[in-house]
DNA sequence: AGCACGCCGACT
DNA sequence: GTCGGCGTGCTC
């Protein structure tokens, strides 16, 4: 809302203001279009409709809204609502001296709604071209973008990039066959062993949408445990979509839902199989040939039929946020999709994250757990190795590794594989106490604390604050100890210990799906262990604390989720498994696992974050760029009232030519970041002033923008 | 981002 | 008078 017409028009030569308005006024009814235009250069309009509401495909704000074109009569036919279209844009050649003539780039759109007419004054540019009679929008589609775009603070065109894959031409043009039929309803097959699964799975085929967080055994079952979800689904004559977050779980889910419903049945929409075959699925999807669609996160907002179902599993996964503006995240969009389309919600996983603990303790959604008799028949024994214990112990330090793991390694090898699970490089230090490991926090704002290089004392990250003669508020130690990182030499050094077996690794460049049953050493990083034929016979997981030191709010719960990840995949205590886990036993993610209580760890923290004002019990949002523009900005934005801005601090600069982390600035850019905070209920009124600043930011020109993120992952 | 409009000073 | 520089604001 800039009016400040005054300041350029005042000073015109002679001219009064009264004059100039008179002036302005006459062009513009020079410019004025005579009511219903009937044709367009000559050109023959479409008599009925004769108005496109176009999306322009162009990601700045203050874009964000429809433009109105005419219609020629020659596209009315496929003109049709949600077809992508291309049309000119932009300030080419419109004077006027000459009226309209040719002008603007080409650029793609959406073709939103036809309407009557236009509430332009102007004359109205055509239609230059409908790509394709494919509507690739449907209205639901535009709809859910349309809210993710508002929840998250980015625009319509921005999600729309997320959710409709880029045309390809030959997959658009093979047809899709008929729907198939539904299913009968399936047996409750391995849900018996949860008290609620059966009733779930029951309440799913009758046609309900029932909610649920369902916290699953560790083992092999859930694929098909969520293939007979989606089966009972379909037997209702809905549809339903599986979203989880990588290509080997997509691929579990894939095989168990061939196995239940055969050929043909389901698509799998996953990012590496390629823009055709992608592009071909998901019109299938879209065209209603398939109800069933198991994927990666871009899934999240396939166009599935009469959406009886959405599912999510292990939300804990970071790739579960997108990547692109506007970040949104899986579990939260399929909340809205289930939701606003009145269907049913599974969010499954073997661990717990606090935001599907705040789901249950909210009532939004029901827990599905499995009775203390059953986690116990099915998990492995999980015993823990803590500082003190590596300190008094001589073979430890020699070898880097404690005496128990050496045993348990020793004897798990003599009947099976054993994992060994090892993290990955390049966590930043973070300080603790010295004494009880607690980190060290902001008494401010409780941000974390760092120490920063040539700065004598310490530093929140949140709100730059300075913290001097600090003690420990758990334990009243003043001594503080970096958070150090930890190395995959020693799985190598305990390679070299058993020269008997064999060694093979999985990681980031060369993953393994699969290791026989046969005794060998599998070191893996987390999130890529493989699975071994009849389960592991026992699991090392080291260093662990040095996941518990990561400079992130869920370093715990990630923890925790990190290594049930592995411990899942090893035999039932009562076959033998057993875990060895290297970290401080009265640690609350180490006594989670040890007693294997995810869905506890997640209440406590949730009960924390509430405390402290954390997400996900408080709204946040962060708010990065130059400090010109962070400082711009924030001066600019009107945000909600009970807005609380913490900092802005400045970010680490990045070196040219390093792999920089999704959201870091510019290799070489200072770049600093403020976080904003809202109570629980504001989170719409902070999106929305923060998409209103930054589209006044872009439309006054020149000013860079800011980068927002709703819902940041990393704030410390 | 790109482009037109319109104000202003400089120049034939 | 007329040309062209650049500061603003709009794009159907």
């Amino acid at each position: 809302m800039s009016s400040e017409d005054g300041t350029r028009g005042g000073d015109a030569g002679g001219a009064g203001p009264e004059q100039l308005a008179l002036i302005r006024e006459a062009v513009k009814k020079a410019r004025a279009p005579r009511a219903k235009p009937r044709t367009w250069r000559g050109a023959a309009l479409a008599k009925e409709l004769p108005v496109a509401r176009v999306l322009v495909d162009k990601g700045v704000l203050h874009l964000d809204r429809y433009f109105d074109y005419a219609v020629p009569e020659e596209l009315d036919a496929v003109a049709q609502p949600g077809v992508r279209v291309r049309v000119r844009f932009g300030a080419g050649g419109r004077t006027v001296r000459e009226g309209r003539r040719e002008g603007g780039s080409l650029i793609d759109g959406f073709l939103v709604e036809r309407v009557a007419e236009s509430d332009y004054v102007g004359p109205l540019a055509a239609l230059a071209q409908v790509v394709s009679p494919e509507p690739v929008l449907s209205p639901e589609l535009l709809g859910l973008a349309r809210a993710v775009a508002d929840r998250y603070a980015g625009s319509l065109a921005d999600v729309l990039q997320l959710a409709v894959p880029p045309r390809h031409g030959r997959a658009e043009a093979a047809g899709t066959g008929a729907p198939p039929p539904a299913p009968a309803a399936p047996e409750p097959g391995s849900w018996v062993r949860y008290a609620r699964g059966p009733e779930f799975l029951r309440a799913l085929a009758a046609g309900r949408s029932p909610r649920a967080v369902w916290t699953a055994l560790p083992g092999p079952d859930w694929a098909e445990e969520i293939g007979r979800a989606v089966q009972a689904t379909l037997a209702s004559g809905r549809g339903a979509l599986v979203v989880v977050p990588a290509g080997r779980p997509a691929a579990r889910v894939d095989e168990a839902l061939r196995e239940l419903l055969g050929e043909g049945q389901h698509a799998l929409l996953t990012a590496d199989a390629g823009q055709e075959r992608r592009y071909r699925e998901w019109l299938a999807v879209r065209r209603g040939a398939v109800r069933a669609v198991v994927g990666t996160r871009a899934a999240m907002f396939a166009p599935v039929r009469n959406l009886g179902l959405v599912v999510v599993w292990d939300d804990g996964d970071a790739s579960h946020s997108d990547d692109n503006a506007p970040f949104p995240h899986v579990r939260e969009v399929l909340e809205l999709r289930a939701t606003r389309d009145k269907g049913a919600f599974l969010l499954g996983s073997w661990s717990c994250t606090v935001e599907a603990a705040q789901l249950v303790e909210s009532g939004w959604a029901a827990p599905i757990v499995a009775t203390r008799e059953q986690v116990r028949a099915v998990a492995p024994l999980v015993r823990t190795v803590g500082d003190g214990e590596l300190a008094r112990d001589e073979a430890a330090r020699a070898a880097r590794l404690p005496s128990l793991a050496w045993q348990v390694a020793r004897d798990g090898l003599r009947d099976g594989p054993v994992l060994v699970q090892v993290p990955r490089r390049g966590y930043v230090p973070r300080m603790a106490c010295a004494q009880c490991r607690e980190p060290a926090r902001c008494r401010h704002c409780a941000g974390p604390l760092e120490a920063r290089e040539g700065a004598g004392a310490l530093v929140c990250a949140w709100c730059g604050r300075e913290e001097e003669g600090r003690h420990c508020p758990e334990c009243g130690s003043r001594r503080l100890r970096a958070q150090v990182v930890g190395a995959r030499r020693t799985a190598e050094e305990l390679g070299r210990a058993f020269p008997a077996v064999p060694v093979r690794t999985s990681g980031r460049e060369h993953v393994l799906d699969t290791v026989p049953g046969t005794p060998a050493l599998v070191v893996s990083t987390p999130g890529a262990e493989p699975v071994a034929e009849g389960g592991y016979a026992a699991a090392l997981l080291l260093d662990g604390w040095a996941m518990l030191g990561r400079p992130d709010l869920r370093a715990g719960e990630e923890a925790l989720r990190r290594w049930i990840g592995a411990a899942a995949l090893v035999r039932n205590q009562g076959a033998g498994g057993t875990v060895v886990v290297v970290a401080e036993p009265t640690l609350r993610p180490v006594q989670a696992l040890v007693r294997w209580d995810p869905v506890g760890h997640a209440v406590r923290e949730l009960a924390d974050r509430a405390e402290l004002g954390f997400p996900p019990v408080s709204r946040m949002a962060a708010v990065s760029g130059t400090a010109q523009a962070v400082a711009d900005f924030l001066g600019g934005a009107e945000l909600p009232s009970d807005a609380e801005v913490l900092g802005p601090v400045p970010l680490p600069v990045v070196e040219a030519g390093r792999a920089r982390r999704v959201g870091a600035p510019p290799p070489g850019e200072a770049w600093e970041r403020a976080l904003i905070r809202v109570p629980p209920g504001s989170g719409a009124a902070l999106a929305a002033a923060l998409k209103t600043a930054q589209a006044a930011r872009m439309a006054r020109g020149g000013g860079e923008g800011v980068r927002i993120r709703v819902d940041p992952l990393d704030i410390g």
